[in-house]
RNA sequence: GGGGCCGUGGGGUAGCCUGGUAUAUCCUUUCGGCUUUGGGAGCCGGAGACCCGAGUUCAAAUCUCGGCGGCCCCA
């Protein structure tokens, strides 16, 4: 068993959600996978990270899978973004419902009937709640794991409620710092980056987003912040007594996270062998390998185990491979599951009291002292190999990116993504999106250091005043 | 929305066009055994498949229709 090279990104990605035992993708309906046990203990360390982040300053809740019509209709703008994917219950056993239910495609109208039943006075405000659910989206387009699926089977979305526009936008300032911490966690790099108004969430004040890049230049969009200002608020009538005795419409935010978050972990730090993974997300943290030779098998196992037993005090998550595979076939097996730390034990370890160490994300192999490896050891080097993923990620996403100086530039994107100046018309945004044959990601909060832009230029198409924009193919 | 392709053991495939071999090909996987172990060892023996339904036919993996499932291209 082998893996297609990483050049052919798509194949790639397609066999190592199989081989490295992410998900099983031949479950029988379009667009649903199944987590295996190692995809989900992955899945289950990541968003260990992601409750921690937000249980500082949201409480967790859980509110029903199935939303009824009505409720969903009532914000118009909100239904025609998602009318099209909605999936819908209409029959308790063989009789028709008189309320059709939809399999919740996102939270928002399930949740915001009962904030207005929750919230009553200033008091009960800021409200900032979040949930880790599954939604429902009837994916028409080729569906993907963990990328585009038709059951998110792990949605974080956070909603929170405000006195005042102001108040939430601070929140949204809030959650952006949230999901930066989580993806330098990762060592995702990302870029935040505000959707033109044409493209936000429905029923949106705005839309900031955060994009990456995956290794075959389209982007992945891995998080998304909305200030919902009052809109859900007038609808669902959300209403506080302020401290004069005023009602007001409350102000809102929700933001989002899914499983494409492994998708990137995944698809950015893979290499040909397999997952590479941060040692503090990886379900298995290191590998011991016993090399038996004839006659000394006994004291390797010996010197193994007691490795073994240093681990486990340590507290790691490791295994010792003690099966009848060679040393080689065994490497290349927990390669592929992306084991940040190796361990070789063979005679000559034995006799000098060391251990062959290795590092998955590079070829280097040194040895070490048994008795020196210590809690702080670890960690410094599970922090140094995070570092060495976040500088290759960002080398790599440095080479997809182009700075097309005019519109002509824009015409052979190709598999690049494209940094450029362009004013928040509508009519600019459109025409480059058309002559590129790309989506406008909208234009960037803040600049990443590694996008090499020292100034903004004016707009490309109309010369008006322009800001830097971010045009890709995206997934 | 429009067009095209495909469905054979757990995974990848040959066979299909031109229906018929007595046991459906090869690789991988998996189980048992011998031997071995510093980057995917070898040998011996075993296990495992024609998507579902209907039709045509003496005979269907192969042809026709429908269903289900998957993939790709264009808008």
């Amino acid at each position: 068993m082998s893996l297609p090279s990483k050049d052919n990104f798509s194949e790639w990605y397609h066999e190592i959600i199989q081989q490295a035992e992410i998900m099983d993708i031949r479950y029988p309906v379009k667009g649903l996978y199944v987590w295996y046990p190692f995809g989900f203990r992955l899945r289950n360390n990541v968003y260990k990270k992601l409750r921690e982040i937000m249980d500082r300053e949201h409480d967790e809740v859980y509110f029903p899978t199935l939303i009824p019509e009505t409720e969903l209709r009532k914000e118009s703008e909100h239904i025609r973004g998602f009318e099209n994917e909605v999936y819908w219950v209409t029959h308790g056993g063989n009789d028709p419902l008189d309320v059709k239910l939809a399999l919740r495609p996102t939270s928002e109208t399930a949740m915001y009937p009962m904030f207005a039943l929750w919230i009553r006075s200033h008091a009960d405000l800021p409200l900032k709640v979040y949930q880790i659910v599954n939604t429902f989206r009837y994916e028409t387009k080729h569906t993907r794991p963990l990328i585009r699926l038709r059951e998110i089977t792990s949605f974080k979305e956070a909603h929170t409620a405000h006195k005042s526009f102001e108040e939430a936008e601070i929140q949204v300032k809030k959650a952006i710092e949230y999901y930066k911490e989580f993806y330098d966690f990762l060592a995702i790099p990302y870029m935040v980056i505000r959707r033109p108004d044409w493209d936000k969430f429905p029923g949106a004040a705005y839309t900031i987003a955060f994009d990456t890049i995956m290794p075959d230049g389209r982007t992945l969009q891995i998080g998304t912040v909305h200030h919902l200002a009052d809109n859900f608020a007038k609808t669902f009538g959300i209403l506080y007594e302020d401290v004069g005795g005023e009602h007001r419409y409350v102000h809102q935010t929700c933001y989002g996270i899914s499983e494409r978050c492994i998708a990137a972990l995944i698809g950015i730090h893979g290499d040909d062998n397999g997952l590479v993974l941060p040692f503090e997300v990886s379900p298995i943290q290191a590998v011991i390998i016993p090399i038996p030779y004839k006659g000394k098998d006994e004291v390797v196992r010996e010197a193994s185990k007691k490795l073994a037993n240093k681990l486990s005090d340590l507290g790691i998550k490791f295994v010792l491979d003690e099966s009848e595979d060679r040393p080689g076939a065994k490497y290349y097996k927990w390669e592929l599951k992306g084991v940040p730390i190796r361990f070789e034990i063979g005679p000559k370890e034995v006799e000098s009291g060391e251990v062959v160490v290795s590092f998955r994300d590079e070829k280097r192999k040194f040895k070490a002292k048994i008795e020196e490896i210590s809690s702080e050891v670890i960690s410094r080097w599970a922090s140094e190999m995070r570092e060495r993923m976040r500088k290759k990620a960002i080398e790599m996403m440095k080479q997809k990116l182009v700075y097309p100086k005019d519109v002509d530039g824009l015409k052979e994107l190709e598999r690049n993504v494209a940094v450029i100046s362009l004013c928040r018309n509508r009519e600019c945004g459109e025409y480059v999106e058309e002559i590129s044959k790309a989506r406008l990601l909208g234009w960037l909060e803040e600049t990443p250091w590694w996008v090499e832009v020292k100034e903004v230029d004016s707009c490309i198409v109309c010369g008006g005043k322009g800001s830097l924009a971010v045009l890709a193919k995206s997934y």
